[in-house]
RNA sequence: GGGCCGUUAGCUCAGUAGGCAGAGCACCUGGUUUUUAACCCGGUGGCCGCAGGUUCGAAUCCUGCACGGCCCA
C-alpha cells in the first residue's frame, strides 16, 4: 500500500493548495453533461461544429507549449480534448498546469476531427470536478499485480478495460437470467440469509449470533429449503439470486461467499430442468455474443445442440471396472485407493463417490454435459429415480470440466424426507441437519417440483472466459495486510 | 495443511562468480499551437516484503515469518 509520502502525493497537495488560493473549488458539486464520451464519437456527423459538454477522468495528456491534447474517460469510454491557449485565454490555460492525470474534469467545447482523424472536443471552458492526489498505474501496461488488482479493484477497473468488461458482462448476465425467467412466469423472492438451522447442501456454515433473539444463527449455505416452502405455499415458479456462504476452501472454482440462483418449478421434474438449462445457456450466448458458440480456455463450446447425458454410475463403472453400487463401503475405499484417490478415514460414502466422479471423470467433460442419476445417499433432498430406487433423479450441468449447477426432481414425500434426514444424521454425515420446520411444511403437501441451482460466478467465468472465480468477484476477500 | 513460484521507485519490469540500486512510464525544470505509448534537454524519487544468520561486504547465499499466485490435499 502506498504511503502518504509516496511519489507525487506532496506535489499534488501543493497544487490543491494553489487551486484554492486562486479561488478554484477543487471538488465540485455537479456538472450537466450533454453527451458521454462514446456518444461524441458515435454521433460525430451530427455533432461536428456543435457545442457539447462532457465530463470524466483525465487519463492522458500531451503538452505542446501553447496547446495540448488530453483524453478524458467516462464509463462509456474516452474522448480526446484539444486545449489551446488562444481559445481558453491565458489564465485558464496556465491553470491547466495544476491538473494531474486522474483528475475529474468537466468541459464545454466544439466537436471536430483532428488531422489524424480522431474525434475531439476543442475546449472552450473547463472546470475541475475532483482533484486526484494519487498517481495512477502506468498508462500502457495498466495494473498487472494480481494482489493489487483485488485489493484496489477500483484501480483495476479504472485502467484495465478487460476487467471492466468482465464486470459489465456479469451484470448483463444476471439481468438476462432475470429476463429469461420472468418471461416464463417465475417470481423472484428473497429468503433469509441468517438462518436458525442451515440446510439444502452439505457444507460448513459460518456462524453468528442474533442478539435480539438471543440465538445462534448461521449464514445460509443454500436457499433450497425456504424456496420449496414457497412451492408448498402455492407459488408455482419461484427463484432467488443471492449470496450463499460456505466456510470452506478457496481456489480457482470456490469462494466461501458466492452467488447462486436457485429456481423451483411446480409440476415439473429434472428433465424439464435440463431443457431449461439448455435453453438458458443458448439464450445467454445469443444475447451476449450473437451466436450460440462461446470460447473458454481456448476451446469453442456450442450451446446450439442438446447437452450430452452421462449416467453417474455407468461412467464410474466403466472407469473403475466395477459397479460402485455393488461395493461395500470398505471395498469402495480400496478401489478408490487403487485409482490413487485417498480419503480420510470416516469420509462418508456420499463424499467418496462424489470425489471419485470429480477426479476421474468430471474434469474430462469438456462438451456441455448433464451428469445424471446419482446414487441415492449422495442427495437427501432428491426424489428416488422412477426406474431404479438405488438412484435419485438428479443432474449436474458440466461445461469445460466445470460443474456449474445442480438439479433434482425434488423429494416431496414427507415421510421419506424425514427418513432421509434421519439417516444422514444417524450416519453422522458431516453437516447433516434435520429441519423439522421444513418437514412440517412438506407434510402439508408439495406438488411434484423440479429444482435447479446454478453458480452465478462460474457461469460468469464461462461466459467471460475467466480462469479464476476471483476474477469475476469484485472484491474477493484477502488476508489482512500486516 | 504440503510443494513450487513471486514480492526491487507511484506503475510495468531488469538486476549472479556476493562489490556504488537500474530502465521505461508517471512526476518536477525548460522547449515545443493538430498530438496520441507525442517528442527534445535536464532532474527528483528506494526499509530491494519483514526479521535473523553467513561474510570485510548481501537485492543477490542460508533460516524463519508475512502477503500473493499456481498446483496438490
Amino acid at each position: 500500500m502506498p504511503s502518504p509520502q509516496s511519489a507525487g502525493f506532496e506535489v499534488r497537495l501543493e497544487k490543491l493548495a494553489k487551486l484554492r488560493e486562486q479561488g478554484i473549488m477543487p471538488y465540485g458539486y455537479r456538472f450537466e453533461r450533454t453527451h458521454r464520451a462514446a456518444e461524441v464519437q458515435e454521433w460525430f456527423t451530427e455533432l461536428t461544429g456543435k457545442e457539447v459538454r462532457v465530463a470524466g477522468r483525465l487519463m492522458t495528456r500531451r503538452r505542446h507549449g501553447k496547446t495540448q491534447f488530453a483524453h478524458i474517460q467516462d464509463d462509456s469510454g474516452r474522448v480526446q480534448l484539444y486545449l489551446r491557449q488562444d481559445t481558453l485565454g491565458p489564465e485558464p490555460y496556465e491553470r491547466l498546469e495544476l491538473l494531474d492525470i486522474g483528475d475529474f474534469l468537466g468541459v464545454r467545447g466544439e466537436v471536430f476531427k483532428t488531422r489524424t482523424g480522431e474525434v475531439t472536443v476543442n475546449v472552450l471552458e473547463w472546470v475541475l470536478l475532483a482533484k486526484s492526489l494519487r498517481p495512477l498505474p502506468e498508462k500502457f501496461h495498466g495494473l498487472r499485480d494480481v494482489e493489487a488488482r483485488y485489493r484496489q479493484r477500483y484501480l483495476d477497473i479504472m485502467v484495465n478495460p478487460d476487467s471492466r468488461r468482465v464486470f459489465l458482462l456479469r451484470s448483463r448476465i444476471i439481468g438476462l437470467i432475470r429476463r429469461f425467467l420472468d418471461a416464463r412466469g417465475f417470481i423472484e423472492v428473497e429468503t433469509p440469509v441468517l438462518q436458525p438451522i442451515y440446510g439444502g447442501a452439505a457444507a460448513r456454515p459460518f456462524q453468528t449470533f442474533y442478539n435480539v433473539l438471543e440465538q445462534e444463527m448461521f449464514l445460509r449455505i443454500s436457499d433450497e429449503l425456504y424456496l420449496k416452502r414457497l412451492i408448498v405455499g402455492g407459488i408455482e415458479r419461484v427463484y432467488e439470486i443471492g449470496k450463499d456462504f460456505r466456510n470452506e476452501g478457496l481456489d480457482r472454482f470456490h469462494n466461501p461467499e458466492f452467488t447462486q440462483i436457485e429456481l423451483y418449478q411446480a409440476y415439473a421434474d429434472y428433465s424439464d430442468m435440463m431443457a431449461l438449462v439448455e435453453e438458458l445457456f443458448r439464450f445467454l450466448a445469443l444475447e451476449l455474443y450473437g451466436t450460440t458458440e462461446i470460447e473458454f480456455a481456448g476451446r469453442r463450446i456450442d450451446f446450439a445442440k442438446p447437452w450430452h447425458r452421462l449416467r453417474f454410475i455407468e461412467a464410474l463403472k466403466e472407469r473403475l471396472g466395477v459397479d460402485p453400487l455393488e461395493l461395500s463401503d470398505s471395498m469402495l475405499v480400496k478401489v478408490a485407493a487403487g485409482k490413487g484417490i485417498e480419503v480420510q478415514p470416516g469420509t462418508s460414502r456420499a463424499k467418496l463417490l462424489d470425489k471419485l466422479f470429480s477426479d476421474l471423470i468430471q474434469e474430462k467433460l469438456i462438451e456441455p454435459t448433464f451428469v445424471i442419476d446419482h446414487p441415492k445417499e449422495t442427495t437427501p433432498l432428491a426424489k428416488p429415480h422412477r426406474l431404479d430406487p438405488r438412484l435419485v433423479e438428479r443432474f449436474e450441468p458440466v461445461v469445460c470440466g466445470m460443474e456449474v449447477g445442480n438439479a433434482f426432481s425434488e423429494l416431496n414425500d414427507p415421510i421419506e424426507q424425514r427418513q432421509r434426514f434421519e439417516d444422514a444424521v444417524r450416519r453422522n454425515e458431516e453437516f447433516a441437519t434435520l429441519d423439522e420446520d421444513y418437514c412440517l411444511a412438506l407434510e402439508y403437501g408439495m406438488p411434484p417440483t423440479g429444482g435447479l441451482g446454478l453458480g452465478i460466478d462460474r457461469l460468469v467465468m464461462l461466459f467471460t472466459d475467466q480462469n479464476s472465480i476471483r476474477d469475476v468477484i469484485l472484491f474477493p476477500q484477502l488476508k489482512k495486510e500486516k
